[in-house]
RNA sequence: GGGGUCUUAGCUCAGCUGGGAGAGCAUCUGCCUUACAAGCAGAGGGUCACAGGUUCGAGCCCUGUAGGCCCCACCA
């Protein structure tokens, strides 16, 4: 079975062959299926205008292992998969698309405008899906969701209807986050607070029936809201203002009478210890407002320019009437300072439009109660984060939670199902447009013209892809899901919502670990962004250097919620690894040839077979154990240096002299070893590098369809050969002394020469003896002289002493004798490093009645061990001429 | 204002429940040894930010300090 390889690894064309294999044999696909246990991951859904990013590739990177690996493991792993509508993206897209041609979103009308945008979702939606594709996600593609689709969107009204008849639902006039260039609504979780510099205005409101001149002096950073004003507030306690109270001032520009109010609220400590109140534009001074029953006079219009309200303002953007007001209040000596101030401003997260908070009649969810569970998911361990830092970050968040508004005056999206009577003005909130008004009978009802907030369907995603509101079998087998893979940065946006809404429609927290990443950065640490350019597209590393090299470079020296740079010069050595497996395998398999390699009985296997077998069978116990705690990272490497130095460095190097010699009687064991090993390791390797493991494993393993169903590797306990592995580390001791004596002396490979080991112990001996070959071959030996005294060995030999074993190289002419005893000297400095260490611990009475017995028994191993390499140390160099 | 996190080799980072610090890249030396030069064999390089504490033992746990980054937050 001799196979022809390509020297190097081309992932080019096998990886889309592969990927076409495995989609056709239905391997992604999970049914129903009692006999088995169900492992389910939902994939956070992309927005269909989105294009694959390095996010998206250590998301879905992370994910694809996890269920690679439990899929291995025998559970029926579902990763269930589909892409968000993204409704402001999306809509901001269309409007975009639409401007080219000279239209505007208004003129075309709502129903033309969802045309467009679907057409858009039709043309643009797969792609992000085609590109996961060729990450080698190993997704149920046939289970593919939208969150507007069909039964998505039957989810929603479902919620919606259920949680308003709940009273969880309402709608009213509070304030909210308005985004003045999107024209929408946003939630607190879409406002981004930037320290920006700005003023500290001082503004005089003259006291009504006071003195001539007599007024109160107002501390405020945005004079353009006073057009607003209902009040100034002072704290009671304040007893500069005491007298106040009460009395009227009057509001500058605008000439209206306003109180003096009382509130506890202000900050006596703060600006002048007086607050204008602008129940319209201020979330605090609305709750003031509020408690004090002051109007409500909102002074914008939804493009933040100056409504009819304010007077000879009207018409002026927020920031060109500050600027008049101003200078208006300056003419007037109504100013008295201006300070410099620092503040933090609350921008849009995706436009970085500064917000206006406004009050409006918005849709809210009332969160309090259904945080309460979502609490508690934590507390009594029905949820977890990995890392578990996160915790803290939710809960912190959950508990001060405010109600969430949901909805927004977009066309993309889920239409609120609530519906108006035109004559009775009765609400009635249903899945289905009534067709009369329950109250007033009559015919005259329009449908709520705003959509729901885009993370309103898929804090869903759990349960409806699974078929929920409908109890489906999918949602009685894999719901709750397992784990839920997503960055810490959307945390608040959609695990949270997922967390509440998973226990209020489904009783149940969604998933019950939730695995958090952090972000992929550029080389300098800098955040990968569109505006900045120094983005860096997954598909051009593909292209470049394979899937599996991109796949191990995310996953590689991560660790779970921590941020990594990405460096192609790191992609460059996970190829190289790639390349290395490639090599190692067309080795391999060039030496199969004809030889059936039959299971070889333990008889049959040599010290260093034994040795490797038992290396991976601690490698695979090890790499589970890692992989269960959601330790990619550290198991990938511990694959990595096995296959590299374990395998390739050593195991292939020790066998050549079996595999080259026709007549050596081990060799089908030392095949079977190879074959075996290669293909433990390249199933340990699989959910990493899913498609270089797949090509090798299907030409090694005709028999075999397909390394993604094969079985992960287990513990064997028949494996397990301690003592053939303390053999062979003896014998890698020797040949790395052979190595560093060469070194050291300049002699190139090519330059064999004979090597005695001296030993005094039998077994020692034998362990040479056996390993005799190979021995031989790696440290460059003409002959190897195994023997128990130091006879027959030139004087001019050089040395190098190891446990139990002294090794002599006799290379008189190189030989240099004043290095060789600064060698020695060197190795002598050591060992009295080590035995002063070993003995200090020894010696110490509280190590020895505190320590565990094993790590006493461990130095008292290694006190031995340094102490007889220390007598051959000394004899050596008493022997030493000069 | 609150919280989190980081500070480990020249660079970027690992280091899982405390038991004598690792990787990749870079540097230096020698090798085209019939799987791999995208490779092989060696080498150098670290007071684990600083100061205390707990412990037989601390990169790891506790306290404090300094600096960096991040998140949250209604002082106008």
């Amino acid at each position: 079975m001799e196979k022809n390889l390509s020297k190097t690894y081309d992932p080019q064309g096998i990886e889309a062959r592969l990927y076409d294999k495995w989609q056709k044999k239905k391997y992604f696909h999970a049914k129903v299926d009692r006999s088995k246990k169900p492992f389910t991951i939902v994939m956070p859904p992309p927005n269909i205008t989105g294009q694959l990013h390095m996010g998206h590739a250590l998301d879905n990177t992370m994910q694809d292992i996890l269920i690679r690996y439990k899929r291995m493991q025998g559970f029926n792993a579902l990763w269930q998969p589909g892409t968000d509508h993204a409704s402001i993206a999306t809509e901001v897209k269309i409007i975009e698309a639409l401007k080219k041609e000279g239209i505007e979103k208004e003129e075309l009308g709502r129903e033309k405008f969802l045309e467009r945008a679907w057409e858009w979702k039709k043309e643009y939606g797969g792609r992000i899906v085609s590109q996961l594709k060729k990450l080698g996600s190993s997704a149920d593609w046939d289970r593919e969701r939208f969150t507007m689709d069909e039964g998505c969107s039957r989810a929603v009204e479902e919620v919606f209807v259920n949680l308003y008849d709940k009273g969880y639902i309402y709608k009213g006039n509070r304030i909210i986050n308005w985004c003045p260039v999107c024209r929408t609504s946003i939630s607190d979780a879409e406002v981004e607070h930037v320290e920006q510099a700005g003023h500290f205005w001082h503004i005089k409101y003259p006291v009504v029936g006071g003195a001539q001149g007599e007024g109160v002096i107002v501390a405020t950073t945005r004079p353009e809201t006073m057009l607003g004003d209902e009040a100034l507030a002072v704290n009671p306690e304040d007893d500069r203002y005491r007298h106040l109270v009460g009395k009227k001032v009057v509001l500058p520009l605008v000439g209206k009478e306003i109180p003096v109010i009382a509130d506890s609220y202000v900050d006596m400590e703060f600006g002048t210890g007086v607050v204008k109140i602008t129940p319209a534009h201020d979330p605090n001074d609305f709750e003031v407002g509020r408690r004090h029953q002051l109007p409500v006079t909102n002074v914008m219009n939804d493009d933040a320019t100056i409504n009819d309200k304010g007077g000879k303002y009207a018409g002026m953007d927020r920031y060109e009437a500050r600027k008049a007001i101003v200078s208006d209040l300056e003419e007037q000596g109504l100013l008295v300072k201006v300070e410099e101030h620092t503040h933090n401003v609350g921008t849009h997260d995706r436009c970085k439009t500064t917000v206006e908070p406004m009050a409006k009649q918005q849709w809210f969810v009332a969160m309090k109660d259904l945080a309460k569970p979502a609490i508690d998911a934590l507390k009594n361990g029905e949820l977890r984060f990995v890392p578990d830092r996160f915790d803290k970050i939710y809960l912190h968040w959950l508990e001060n939670i405010r109600d969430w508004c949901i909805s927004r005056q977009l066309w993309w999206g889920h239409r609120i199902p609530a519906y108006y009577c035109a004559d009775c003005g009765e609400i009635v909130v249903s899945k289905e447009k009534p067709s009369v008004c329950p109250k007033c009978g009559c015919t005259h009802l329009t449908q709520d013209e705003d959509t729901l907030d885009t993370w309103f369907s898929s804090a869903l995603w759990p349960f409806s892809t699974l078929g929920w509101p409908y109890q489906t079998e999918d949602l009685d087998y894999f719901y709750p899901t397992d784990v839920l893979v997503t960055g810490y940065d959307i945390i608040f946006f959609w695990v949270i919502r997922m967390v509440f809404s998973g226990y209020a429609h489904t009783g149940r927290a969604p998933f019950s670990t939730v695995l958090i990443h952090g972000l992929v950065r550029d080389s300098q640490g800098r955040k990968m962004s569109k505006s900045l350019g120094n983005g860096i597209d997954p598909l051009e590393v593909i292209d470049k250097y394979g899937a599996d090299a991109l796949r191990l470079t995310l996953i590689t020296g991560n660790a779970p919620g921590n941020d990594m740079r990405f460096y192609w010069e790191r992609v460059e050595s996970s190829r190289n690894f790639a390349n290395k497996v490639w090599n190692a395998s067309r080795f391999i398999m060039m030496n199969m040839k004809d030889t059936v390699t039959e299971e070889a009985a333990p008889s049959q296997l040599t010290d260093a077979d034994k040795w490797i077998l038992s290396k991976v069978n601690r490698l695979a116990e090890e790499v589970t154990s890692n992989m269960d705690k959601f330790e990619l990272g550290i198991a990938v490497q511990k694959i990595y240096d096995f296959i590299w130095e374990e395998f390739c460095d050593w195991y292939i190097e020790m066998m050549k002299p079996r595999l080259y010699d026709e007549e050596d009687e081990t060799k089908p064991a030392a095949l079977w070893t190879l074959k075996t090993v290669l293909i433990q390791a390249l199933k340990l390797l699989h959910p990493y590098m899913p498609f270089i493991t797949e090509e090798i494993f299907c030409t090694i393993q005709e028999e075999e369809e397909s390394i993604m169903i094969s079985q992960w590797p287990k513990y064997r306990e028949d494996w397990n050969y301690p003592q053939e592995e303390q053999a062979i580390e003896t014998i890698k001791e020797a040949v790395r002394g052979i190595r560093n004596l060469r070194t050291g002396m300049n002699v190139p490979p090519s330059k064999k020469a004979k090597v005695f080991v001296v030993s005094e112990s039998a077994n020692v001996r034998k362990i040479f003896e056996n390993g005799k070959s190979f021995f031989a071959f790696l440290g460059y030996a003409s002959e190897i002289m195994i023997q128990s005294d130091t006879s027959g060995i030139p004087g001019d030999a050089v040395s190098a002493v190891v446990p139990n074993a002294v090794l002599y190289i006799p290379l008189a002419e190189l030989v240099d004798i004043s290095k060789e005893r600064e060698r020695l000297k060197k190795e002598e400095e050591r060992l009295a490093k080590e035995l002063a260490r070993v003995n200090g611990m020894l010696n110490n009475e509280k190590f020895m009645s505190k320590a565990p017995a094993q790590k006493v028994a461990e130095e008292k191993e290694k006190l031995e061990k340094y102490t007889q390499m220390m007598e051959q140390v000394k004899e050596r160099l008493a022997q030493l001429p000069g």
